[in-house]
DNA sequence: TTTTTAACTGCAACTTAGTTGCAAAAATTT
DNA sequence: AAATTTTTGCAACTAAGTTGCAGTTAAAAA
């Protein structure tokens, strides 16, 4: 299909996802996969997985970036737009499923919207 | 009232947000404030700024930290849960006024909410 | 299969937002 | 005035992310 996801890095990093439902940092990433691969390569890999829809980035309470894989069960690529959650105790980061409406703010034109919730997971509050 | 906002270096730092109604990143404060203060001082009042409510802040789409003055015209300090705005043209970011309504997601309890807007204001529209 | 070209990767060095430690200076308290 | 607390400046640091370049791998053309 594409290309850039025949490469071993391509596919050790996409694995990384697929084996959990959870959010990543771009950091962490780079710390999971320092072992097989550069540092450099996980972000210009992260950006094209990025731009190839396979991959979401967002940015997270701390600043940095968070990357989720892109579910295309339903219709291309239009699953983006849903809140994320990320949990003040333990980090734990991830898609919401519901979908998130975007207000409409009169004379401006919005094109993209992130909704960050931040608090605490199922885990932490038990 | 607070004991900060009486030094030099504060009143300087919220006469920048007075000035407008705009959000100012911390970087620009920086910068702007760069001829009578120092870089530590910034980031430190605006930790101030922000523990003492005068001041909120927000991560932008790039990462960046991002401030703006709570007007406390209403009840106390619950006024900051609004969406905030970027235009990918121009890079003025603004509080919007609507209420933010937090979403509810079984079995998580969410403490704040962030909703970060990105597309193009008026002006760049036009 | 060989040659040519394009895409990918590693490394080191860099950039930059934000932080920290410490000593000096202000401002407050006693 | 003396003692204590708070604020500030400076320099050095940290860490996420980027860039340039050379080497390697893979794909396309011949």
């Amino acid at each position: 299909m594409n290309s850039f996801n025949k490469t071993k890095s391509v596919k050790a990093l996409l694995e990384v996802f697929y084996d959990s439902d959870e959010a990543i940092s771009a950091i962490n990433l780079v710390k999971l996969l320092k072992p097989i691969m550069n540092k450099t390569t996980v972000y210009r890999i992260l950006d094209r997985l990025e731009k190839n829809k396979l991959l979401h980035k967002f940015i997270g309470k701390d600043g940095l970036s968070w990357y989720a894989k892109i579910e295309n069960d339903s219709i291309s690529d239009n699953s983006k737009l849903h809140p994320h959650f990320q949990c003040s105790d333990c980090g734990i980061t991830k898609c919401l499923d519901q979908e998130l409406s975007v207000p409409l703010v009169p004379n401006y034109k919005i094109d993209t919207a992130e909704l960050l919730l931040i608090g605490q997971c199922e885990n932490c509050l038990s």
